[in-house]
DNA sequence: AGCGTGACGAGTA
DNA sequence: ATACTCGCCACGC
């Protein structure tokens, strides 16, 4: 492979955008989520949009679930797993007020959202 | 070069 | 609460 070819980046490991979306993934706490935006933002790099492409692209090597919409929106095709992933975890999770099928739960936000700030100890921060 | 699309987000109606 | 619009940026046609 003497070829330097002016594409460095496209060797055999992944962009580095790509590598340091997936170490933020990694370094998110069970029970807590992250949205797009916010990687993105403790990034100081790239956008949500950006994020989400990493994501979709190289997801599957980290705990994908963990990063999420802002709205809370289950990720459409995978919310049984992510499901499966949020009861384990512990992840607070909004049930719907009605008892409506098809109506599947969302991720409370207010509590799961984390902002990378210290690791979690004593999660108990049962905001009441 | 433009144009559409997407694992997004915030604002407005 | 939902629906729509616009801004965002990388990628592919």
């Amino acid at each position: 492979m003497g070829r330097m070819s002016d594409d460095p980046a496209v060797s055999d490991e992944l962009p580095e955008y790509a590598e340091r979306v997936l170490a933020v993934a990694e370094r998110i706490p069970p029970g807590r989520v992250m949205t797009y935006g916010d990687v993105a933002e403790w990034l100081a790099d790239g956008g949500p949009r950006q994020v989400g492409r990493v994501m979709a692209l190289y997801g599957g090597a980290v705990p994908w679930w963990r990063v999420v919409r802002a709205d809370g929106l289950l990720l459409p095709g995978h919310e049984l797993r992510a499901m499966a992933r949020y009861r384990d975890e512990g992840t607070p999770l909004r049930t719907a007020p009605r008892t409506a099928e098809g109506h599947l739960p969302r991720l409370d936000m207010k509590r799961a959202r984390w902002d990378g700030r210290e690791a979690p100890g004593n999660g108990r921060g049962d905001g009441s």
